[in-house]
RNA sequence: GACCCAUUAGUGUAAGUGGUUAACACAUCGGCCUUUCAAGCCGAAGAGUACGGGUUCAAGUCCCGUAUGGGUCACCA
């Protein structure tokens, strides 16, 4: 096999989905795979379309889950430009080089032609096809640019007869009739190039061994096949990846919450946890085993991996992966990169004592289901409860006899506490229980949401010892003042 | 409508060229651990492979049909 050569090519017209990144990530794990080159692509021959911004979207998200350009738009190489609204000369001059060939031709239909075209066929139910009007009315090429003065487009003069076959390296050999093919457009009246045509011209010379796109294209690759035969040019490997579906087995809309890469960096995913899904979601590895880092995944991933039918969408896989993840940081890198979240909503954290919050966050990471997750959960390390949980306040609080009496004697002997740490709080706190002849649960559990505000959580000596001495104690008093206004 | 692709427990996936009682993960349920909630560990239940034919000693695996889902039939990509 020649040196492998894939590409990622997406149209800047909009924000990056997470189909596109699950193709851009499944070629680039192939390219590293076989030590080969990712090239990254802009074909963006669809003015109308074109997005502002979109571009630095797209490389930001690529950026974002860890994947590397090796050559291409913003990362450079000796095939550019990448971006298909400079090649314009290129594709100039194969057309002009198909139209003298007889491959190609000049046509002047126009659209309320076609539209009527169209219609009639579908009225007398034939499928919907370019009848080939100008196809040997030798209408002069003069360029480009002369084109849309001309109101006219350059058509493929495709084989009309016979059957086109070609191989997908997953599902074998697909066949299709020539008669149910079109004289597709290859050039504009604007000028540009289809997709079609700009596609198949920038494989070429880009030589790119292997195209992995989605399956989409599965049916205008016969297509592209007559455009490589019809230039004497061999085609690339064709990889159709199937496509992403919801849980309900629809398209994957903006109505299922999340579609677009961004939304998950704002949900608390991390990049690493996203890849790790997005490889899963339409591929998986020879072994059992699905959580796996960039270096793993390049590792095994392999196209007899790859899935044809639909790969649904599953959050709650996504989510798991994610707490997996969250689970194996060090607390450092876990509060760095919890930190945004924490800030908007509302938790100053600027003069926070590193290794505290490393300790907090050591404490919480195992209950973490994403970083969004982290203000709610780990709040109480950074500031105490503003209000105590309503249900657990009324069954470990006020339903407890004496709860007071027995806070306040446990305060009292915490406050005399020589040396503070988990196990000193530990037993403080049973050595208070059978004194006050009471089960050390009774006293946890006041304890607990006394100082948290919540039921739920890391243990509580664990807690205590972290939160130190004085917030415990004023947190506990602050609780024992709240019972007297209730009672 | 035509053409192309797909269809395995609730969900996602495995089962190289057809060959033991269809495997793994998520979710579910139970147990252990424990002050709670998670995590972790152990275990259970759950499909006979969309349906109907056929080929074969033997079929998720090959063939045909039906159903369902999806894709393409643009001067979008």
């Amino acid at each position: 096999m020649d040196r492998v050569r894939v590409r990622f090519a997406p149209s800047p017209t909009g924000l990056p989905h997470v189909g596109n990144i699950r193709t851009a990530l499944f070629n680039y794990l192939f390219a590293r795979h076989h030590q080969g080159t990712f090239v990254f692509r802009i074909e963006d021959t669809d003015r109308s379309r074109f997005v502002e911004g979109a571009i630095e979207k797209l490389t930001s998200a690529l950026e974002w889950v860890g994947i590397e350009i090796d050559e291409g738009y913003s990362a450079g190489g000796k095939f550019g430009p990448y971006l298909q609204s400079r090649r314009l000369d290129l594709y100039e001059d194969i057309a002009s080089q198909m139209i003298a060939k007889g491959k190609a031709y000049v046509c002047n239909c126009s659209v309320q032609r076609l539209e009527q075209l169209r219609a009639e066929q579908k009225k007398a139910k034939l499928n919907p096809k370019y009848d080939g009007h100008c196809r040997h009315k030798n209408i002069p090429f003069k360029g480009l640019e002369q084109l849309s003065q001309q109101n006219a487009v350059i058509r493929f003069a495709a084989p009309q007869e016979g059957q086109i076959t070609y191989n997908d390296k997953l599902r074998g050999e697909i066949t299709f009739d020539n008669r149910q093919l079109d004289d597709i457009v290859l050039v504009k009246a604007d000028g540009f190039p289809t997709y079609n045509f700009a596609n198949v011209v920038d494989d070429h010379f880009m030589n790119i061994t292997h195209v992995m796109r989605g399956d989409e294209f599965i049916s205008s690759t016969p297509k592209h096949v007559h455009l490589y035969n019809a230039l004497d040019w061999t085609a690339p490997e064709f990889i159709h990846l199937p496509i992403i579906l919801n849980q309900q087995k629809k398209r994957l809309s903006k109505r299922d919450g999340s579609v677009y890469i961004g939304q998950y960096r704002e949900m608390g995913i991390l990049p690493s946890a996203l890849r790790n899904f997005l490889a899963l979601l339409g591929w998986s590895p020879k072994q059992n085993e699905e959580i796996m880092d960039m270096k793993q995944l390049i590792e095994r991933f392999s196209i007899s991996g790859i899935t044809i039918h639909p790969a649904i969408f599953d959050l709650d896989k996504l989510i798991w992966i994610n707490s997996q993840y969250i689970a194996s940081l060090p607390g450092e890198e876990l509060f760095n990169l919890a930190e945004p979240f924490m800030r908007s909503a509302g938790i100053d954290t600027s003069d926070i004592d590193l290794p505290y919050a490393e300790q907090a966050f050591d404490l919480l990471k195992s209950r973490l289901p994403t970083l969004q997750d982290a203000p709610e959960r780990v709040g109480y390390f950074f500031h105490p409860p503003e209000q105590y949980e309503q249900e657990g306040w009324e069954k470990r609080i006020l339903k407890v006899d004496h709860v007071q009496t027995y806070l306040s004697s446990f305060i009292e002997n915490l406050k005399s506490l020589d040396c503070w740490n988990r196990d000193t709080v530990e037993s403080c706190l049973r050595e208070t229980a059978e004194s006050l002849k009471v089960k050390p649960s009774i006293l946890i559990h006041a304890a607990r949401i006394s100082v948290t505000g919540m039921t739920t959580g890391p243990g509580l000596f664990d807690i205590l010892n972290l939160l130190g001495k004085e917030q415990v104690v004023s947190r506990m008093e602050k609780a024992i003042k709240k019972i007297a206004e209730q009672v």
